[in-house]
DNA sequence: CTAATATATGAATATATAATCATATATATA
DNA sequence: TATATATATGATTATATATTCATATATTAG
C-alpha cells in the first residue's frame, strides 16, 4: 500500500491528471452544475437571446443573467453580438451543448 | 419584452425542464467538477480500488476519499463490494464517464 | 473476547458560490 | 447635450461545499 511518486516502478503505470487539465476538466463541468447556468444553456440551445430576453424568459433579474453570462463567456461557452445598446448571446461549445443536451435527454428518462 | 408565464401563446413555445430533471442534470455535473472527484473517478476507470488504495494513489486522506466515494454512490456513479474489512469502489454509470472522459481528451489538446 | 485493520461518520472550519441591490458604463436618439 | 435603455460590475450576504480531526462501526484473526 505504498505510494507511487517519482518511482512509477510498479505493477501498474497509472497516468495521474495534470493540474491544468484538472483545472479545465473541473471548470467545464461547473459551469453545467448550476441549475441557472443550465436553464440559460438549454434556453440558447436553439437561437441568439438578448439578456433581457434570457432575464424575462427564466424570470431571473438582469445582474444574475449578467453575472451568469460573464462566467460562461470567460470559459468561452458563450458568444455574443452587440446590435446598439442590446448585447445577443448565443452557445460557442458544441461539445458541451452535446454534452448537456444528452444528459438533459438521459435525466428525463426518469 | 413580456414573460411568458401560463400563456404560452407567441411566437415561440419554449419547454422549459422541469425541476427534478433540472436537479438531476445540475447534481450529475456537479459530482464531476470537483477536482478530487475527478482524480477518482479517472482512477475507476480501468479497474476497482478499496479505500485506502483510493487514498495512497492520489494522496489524500481516507476519510476526504470516504466523503466524496459516498457523494459519488448517492448518485450511482460508483458501486462498492466487500471483501472482508476492505471495500472495493467501481465504477456504475457508463455514461457519466464516458463523459468525463471525453472531456479530458478534450482538455488535453489543450 | 481482544486487538488490529478498514471504512464511515459527525462536527467544525475555511472557502467558494449565487443572488441581490445599487450603481456604473455604453449606446442611441431627441 | 440630456434622456432613455441595455448591460456590466462591485459589494454584500446567505448558503453550499470540501477538507480535516476525532471517533464510531464493522470485520477478521488470534
Amino acid at each position: 500500500m505504498e505510494k507511487k511518486e517519482e518511482g512509477m516502478n510498479e505493477e501498474q503505470v497509472w497516468k495521474e491528471l495534470d493540474e491544468e487539465t484538472l483545472f479545465i476538466v473541473s471548470q467545464t463541468f461547473k459551469a453545467l452544475s448550476d441549475p441557472t447556468r443550465i436553464r440559460i444553456l438549454h434556453l440558447l440551445f436553439d437561437k441568439e437571446y438578448s439578456v433581457n430576453q434570457i432575464a424575462d424568459q427564466l424570470e431571473l433579474r438582469q445582474s444574475t443573467v449578467s453575472h451568469q453570462l460573464r462566467f460562461l463567456k470567460n470559459l468561452r461557452l458563450v458568444k455574443f453580438r452587440r446590435d446598439g445598446t442590446t448585447i445577443y448571446y448565443s452557445q460557442d461549445d458544441e461539445h458541451v451543448m452535446t454534452m448537456l443536451n444528452q444528459t438533459i435527454k438521459h435525466a428525463l428518462h426518469h
